[in-house]
Order: structure tokens, then sequence, then C-alpha cells
DNA sequence: TTTTAAAGGAAAACCGGTTTACAAGCTGGG
DNA sequence: CCCAGCTTGTAAACCGGTTTTCCTTTAAAA
């Protein structure tokens, strides 16, 4: 490999010089310059990142964490946002693994992984509310950090959302408008943020409009199609049966699923409204809220560019849309 | 942030044995040992890999390139295969972003991007039989790489793919067992390896089996719903129609869609056999061929791990299954 | 022509580790 | 009691960059 070392003696010059020229630092002749360039053309020389991280403790290297593998395709595209954001501005990602944790002589939590990797800042998705104490490293440490769908804050850390509330709410107007006055909802996977500012919203707009609040309409699952059949089997036995569900996409489509399977009509005998807008969704005509994946991932690295260079701290919430299908219909 | 200096100031020994005691080399008294581990503990301690990484020429890092970006999913749950094999190995996986590339002040390449960040080697994933001299740099350097789909070797380079030849005849034989003489293909993008393997097992079957070989039923297109529907549309006016089609997945729940919105049934008015098993087959009862990407993922990270051991250097070609679902019929 | 300031470039220290060479301390055999 | 040989630990060099300090040129001003 061509060294630093290697381009100073074929250039006859010292390392300094070479590095001011990498650098476009002041201070060398023209003329030199020029001369080194051609230099390091010619040998095809490219710094090391490596070493230069470790003299300047700036690595142009963000960490990411995402241990839990529900739900692909979200992340997938939070993902590409974020890549895009930070490719921009010359940064690399690191997925941070942590399966060796375990055998490790030392076991090391998300901190110490960052410190020792020595990224610029980390991204942290797919985490619920549950053992929230896993995070105080990150949050009493100085490490830029931004939670997606996790409203944590600390000296450097901050979170991107959607409006799920917003969201949440617009969805049960929407369905009042509609003439809807008994809805159930089929919420996801306790714990997780996203899922108790959904219910927030339905909850608060229920009221707000006055509807009928019913607990055993309101059902609670994983994020999967399952969930959804589960709570429309119960559905189906009640004798005061909401007239319209709202659910996350994947559950709302399992519902539609279920209906079906049991002789029932969407939207005639049932409206169904999703949360989510996943590509899915599409397929089945499934009246949903959008919200902007990539738009997340993006607002998470911009976010997270600003808390490294101390400019903003603020979280971000994204606002949401609705998208009208053909799984709701007034009554 | 604690250095090797400081634990070694701290606990009164050189950061020689520091090191030693680190990395569990012999040659240190059980009692220092235990001391300078104390020490380590006691001040949560960790190695900086990038200063190790300087020293000893090896990062635990693997570099990934994955430049185009059909195919969500697909590329998806290859990442986790490769990340459930390299975790376990203590590695973690930078994505490599181009985007910078065109305003650097240098051009640079796959291998330069490598060399600069030091990695131990790279998966490449998602790209096509174009532009193959782009990867001259990497083939003829000396870094580990393992291409997925695509059937590049060089002295340190080998790739993963899934049987897809195979696939294709299975599918094939599968119509033809039922009793279909004319069948239509749907290809992906030309200059894809996957691709032109699959229509290479259609030809070599449709030979073999002695069956009606059409080039106006050959049809081509990207890796979307729109190509199936394109394709279909040609052949509903065709007079001499096929009675099966042949296609990805994708592209199969195009031409389904297509096929039903003008009247036909599936399976009764024409078969339709899928190719990769995508989660959305299942919402449409796709029979289709599965191929494992997980376990490409996984077969690619033991392959690269296996090169950078020099243990072996052979391409892995995973086997394919067909999966009998709702969309074909015997006639 | 001499003085002085600015510009250019080299030398050396540093970042946080690893590794090699060597010295000191201890043990046991003759 | 002395010396060989093993064990333990230290010092120093090294990895490939950046950055500070300082010396040497060069050009401009007096």
């Amino acid at each position: 490999m061509t060294t630093i070392n290697d381009i100073a003696r074929i250039a006859r010059v010292s390392k300094a010089t070479v590095s001011k020229v990498i650098n476009n630092y002041p201070g060398v002749k023209e003329e030199t310059r020029r001369h080194v360039l051609n230099v390091i053309k010619e040998y095809n020389y490219w710094p090391s990142s490596v070493a230069r991280s470790l003299s300047t403790n700036k690595s142009f290297t963000i960490g990411i964490f995402e241990p839990v593998r529900i739900n692909n395709f979200f992340f997938r595209e939070v993902f590409e946002g974020i890549e895009s954001v930070l490719g921009e501005e010359g940064y690399d990602i690191l997925y941070l693994t942590n399966k060796l944790w375990e055998n490790s002589w030392l076991k090391f939590s998300f901190k110490e992984k960052c410190i020792n990797r020595g990224v610029d800042g980390v991204i942290m998705m797919g985490f619920g509310r549950v053992n929230l104490s896993e995070f105080d490293g990150l949050l009493n440490s100085n490490i830029p950090t931004v939670f997606v769908d996790l409203d944590l804050v600390g000296s450097n850390t901050s979170y991107v959302t959607s409006n799920n509330v917003e969201g949440a709410e617009m969805a049960i107007r929407y369905l009042a408008g509609l003439g809807h006055k008994k809805i159930a909802m089929i919420k996801g996977p306790a714990g997780f943020k996203l899922a108790n500012d959904r219910f927030t919203g339905y909850q608060k707009t229920i009221h707000e409009l006055n509807l009928e609040y019913n607990p055993d309409w309101v059902f609670s699952g994983e994020y999967s199609m399952e969930t959804g059949y589960d709570a429309v089997n119960k559905i189906i036995k009640m004798r005061n049966r909401p007239t319209a569900i709202f659910a996350e996409d994947m559950i709302a489509i399992g519902a539609i699923r279920a209906l079906r399977e049991n002789g029932f009509s969407v939207p005639e005998d049932f409206s169904v409204m999703g949360f989510d807008n996943i590509e899915l969704g599409l397929h089945y005509g499934l009246t949903t809220i959008n919200q902007d994946r990539n738009g997340l991932g993006e607002a998470a690295s911009r976010l997270l560019l600003d808390i490294i260079n101390k400019k903003s701290f603020s979280p971000v919430i994204l606002p949401v849309e609705l998208i009208e299908r053909d799984t709701c219909r007034s009554i």
C-alpha cells in the first residue's frame, strides 16, 4: 500500500507538506502543490482514513444499531433516507452488530461499542420502551445520538418520529366523517412509542368527537396479520359490534382477510383503516395513513449532523397524510 | 476517553503489559493480569479499534457496496444473513456510500474506497453485467471480495448465487408436467446474471422437452408489475397464445393483475409461475420457485471469511425449491 | 546594501494501540 | 556459590496520518 511516507520520499518533500496538500491547507507554493499532486495521482495514493481517524479523532462514520428485526421493509426505507443524506456529506455507515457481546471477556453496551469503533455519532432504530436503562450510558455520554421513534433526549441525544398522534386523529376524524360512531382499534406491540402514540390519538379523538368508547373494542398484539385475525375472530362474536376497525397496515390486512374468510365484506360490512402505507396495502386497496419513511431517515441524519456540529438538538416530528382508497365507506 | 496509557499508568505497568493482558498473550504473571483486568473494569476501558487497526492492519470490518436500489426486500434479507454470520465472528459491517465521489478532488473507485477504509473484505451486491471494467481494480487487488449474483472471479474474488438455471428448469418441467406445451417467459432486466440464467434454464428445458419455442412469447423488462402488465397486454392480443407464463414474482403478479383486469382467470385461463418467493406472492397464492435469501447472505459471508483466511475460493451455488400454490393448473 | 517581515517547508511530537528486543529477577543444577 | 536458563516486564520502534514549532528562503521596505 502506498503511504504518505512513500509520497513524501518520492516527491522529495516532508510528510507534513504532503498532508497540507491533501487537506488543501495554505502554506504550500503552487508549484510544490502541483508536483505533489502529480506524484499522488501517479501512484494512485489515497490516505488511510484509519490513520486519519486516529489523529483527528473524527472518523466520518456513523453507527447504526437496529436489533429488532420486525418490520423489515420499514427500516430498509428509513435506511435509504439515512444513507442518501450521510453519503452526500462523506460519511459511511457502520452497521454495529452485537452478536459477539455475550462471548466477550468484558460485556459492553452501546456506548462502549461506539467508543470502541470511534463513530462520530449513532442512529438507534427499532427500540421499544423496554429496558430503557440500557441507554443510560449513551444518554450520559457525549456521543451524538438520534433515536428513531423513541422519544429519548439527553445532552447530545434527540429523536425523530412521525406524528403518530395526529395520524390517528386524522384516521378517526375521517371515519367519523363517514358516519362511523363505533370504532375499534387494534394496537401494535405494547411498549413501543409508535403504538402508544397512535392509541393516544385514537382515545383523544374518540373523546373529542363524543364517539362511543368501549374497552372491548381495543386489542393489542404483534405487528403481524395474525393479530388482525385474532381480533376479528373476537369482534364477529360480539353482540355490540364496531362498524369500523383502525389498525396498523399489516394488522389491518390480517383483519380484512379474516373478515372475508368469515363471509363479511369490506367495506360493505366493516370499514377498515390502516396506518403506515406499506406497499402491500396497495394490493388490498387499503385506506391508510402514510408516513414518510425515507423522510424519517433523512431527518434523522440531518438532525444527527446538527448535533455533531452543535447546531440544533430539537426533536423532529414529521407530518403524515391520509391516503383514501377502497376499504372505508360512509354509512 | 480512557486509553491504554491511562490504564498502564494507573496499574503501574507498561502499556506493553496492558496490551498483552487485553489480547490474552502469555508472559504475564497471573497476579499482574488480574490486577490489570481490575483496573480495566474499574475504568470501563475498551481499546480503540481504530488504533488497533492501524497497527495490526486488520479492522474487523467488512465493506458492502450495493448501489442499485431495485428490489428492496431482496437485499434486506440477504443483508440479514450477512449480518448474522459476520456478527458472530466479531465483524461489523460498513455500508460504503459513493455519493461523494463525483465531488472529490481525486475520483476513486471500489478498490480505493476499500483501501481507504481499511476493510478486511468486501461484499458486492446488486451489480449487473454492465461496465465490468469498473471492477478491474478490485479483481486485480488482493482485497478479498465476494459478489452476490454476479459470477466474477479473481485472485481473491469469488461469488455466491442461487441455482437460477436449475430453478427455471424446475419451473418449466413442472408446467410441462401439468400438460402445458406453450409457455411464455417474461425475463428480468437484461444484463443481470440472474435474469440471464433463468432464461437459459427456460430455453434449455423447452428444448429438452420438445416444447414449442416461440420468440414472440419471450418478453423482457424491469423487475416491476408494469413489465407484467405490458407483456400480458401483448399476449392477449395474440392469435397463438401461450397457456402458461413464467416470470419473476413481481412481474408475475403484474401479469396476474393484468389478466384479471382483462377478464381472464388464473389459473383457469392461464397458469402463472413465479420465481423468487417474495412475501407478496403469498397474497396472490402464487406458485413459485423459492430462493433462500438469508442463506445467500450467510453463504456470502462464510465464503468471504474463507477467502480472508485463505481456506477456500470456490463459488457457492445454492439450491432452490418449488413452492406449489394456486396459480398453476393441469390442462 | 541592509533590515525586516512573510512565506515555505522540514522536523518532531502526537494519536492509541502492537510487537520486538532486551534487561532484570528468579529458579535450580553442578 | 556461581552460572545457565526461564519467566516476567519494560523500553522503544512502528503503523499512517495531523499539527505545532521553528528554521531557512525570499521578497519587500528602508
